[in-house]
DNA sequence: ACTTTTTTTTAGGTTTGTCTAAATTTTAAT
DNA sequence: ATTAAAATTTAGACAAACCTAAAAAAAAGT
């Protein structure tokens, strides 16, 4: 079978927001497309008759297996690209999203097989999130935000969930990427920032704000 | 401006039929685009009021320099991505067309000048096509076919007209590829076949049907 | 429990790109 | 120079994906 990329993009979306909660609403999956909520539910029958999402009227909706398949399938040819765009690109991987939007679109099993062993099997996209494999298998990082970590412990930046160009360029000023290893040193209490240390640089703080927003893992 | 997957592919049929003709026909045009010839005077109208051809009823058309820049800059995105796809990837050749035609339409300048780039700025495509460059400029390869050439005559393959696997086929069998030098040594007059030399293999005859199809040039 | 508000769906309309069938224009043939 | 054939355009429809405005259902507030 083959899907619109409209059809890709609902499916998409609403795996997306099912990683937070376990059936989503038309309204919060139109304005995460940035459509209206009659066009969702315009979709959502066509998506019901297709049989790839369990939907009943006025009760909200999620993927059944077989979408859920079509949806790890779309994120995996997301990922590999974001993959491709910063590492052999050379892109920022802050301005990859919007191109992968596009390339996860072109619809060849054997072009996204290729582009896999080029890449040479990568795990996870720039942003550290995990690549799905071809049989829509996805390892679940165990990550924890950085406001979590007890002091004194050494983590791996594994993700960033807050993308905006200000982030970004707070964290290229601390010198954190992902896969930078940091160490905790002290939380302070009273405004819940956090001393790190990142390899080569002097001991900084940063704001609960900003530590809210990075996730780590253990070694 | 930006333009439909749609209008790119009437502007870039329109390109590559006016390489034979100078105008182009309403019916010529359908038969590419494999749809009917009513859907191209709809369109044509639109590409009319858009400022992209000349257009007038019933006389055929062709595009204007607008269209033609914008048609040369789709090629180059074609091309771009047909010499990844066999360069990269591990294409065959003959197996990238359709996926190219996909690619092409991914509408991010910044990633095409940083994929000429990443590809070290080719000249031609696999298929020995000219690649045109940013502003538009593509060589003019001066290449005559092969039952053209005089005996005695030592040329370079550049390009192959007919691309079907049965074409292919053949030319695998006589170990002919885009940039393979050869010598062209006699003319049959009876039925137009060619013998050639291809560098470590014994000299063979090539129909004129084959030699027809193969484009080359000069050192 | 009954309003009021919010959410969701329905009804009807728009745009893009396609189609078929009929009308028109051009080209070719006698 | 007419007529027949071929090419092109018009007219009217259709599907996909979207929209607005109104109706219906569910949730929240008193």
């Amino acid at each position: 079978m083959n899907y619109s990329v409209s059809e890709e993009n609902y499916i998409k979306s609403i795996y997306h927001l099912q990683q937070q909660t376990e059936t989503v609403t038309t309204n919060s999956l139109a304005n995460e497309l940035h459509t209206k909520p009659a066009s969702v539910t315009d979709m959502l029958k066509k998506l019901q008759t297709k049989k790839l999402v369990e939907y009943e009227k006025y009760r909200g909706f999620k993927l059944n297996s077989t979408g859920n398949k079509i949806a790890l399938n779309i994120v995996r040819r997301h990922r590999l690209w974001e993959f491709f765009l910063v590492n052999k690109l050379g892109f920022e991987w802050d301005k990859v999203h919007d191109i992968a939007e596009e390339l996860e679109h072109v619809s060849s099993a054997e072009l996204i097989k290729r582009l896999d062993s080029f890449l040479n099997f990568p795990q996870t996209d720039p942003h550290g999130d995990p690549i799905p494999d071809t049989n829509g298998k996805i390892a679940i990082i165990k990550q924890q935000c950085l406001t979590e970590i007890a002091a004194k412990k050494n983590v791996v930046v594994s993700s960033v969930s807050n993308q905006s160009p200000e982030m970004l360029e707070m964290l290229k000023h601390y010198h954190i990427a992902i896969g930078t290893t940091l160490k905790v040193n002290k939380h302070f209490a009273f405004d819940g920032s956090v001393e790190i240390k990142v390899s080569q640089q002097a001991a900084c703080i940063i704001s609960q704000q900003v530590a809210a927003n990075i996730f780590v893992h253990h070694d």
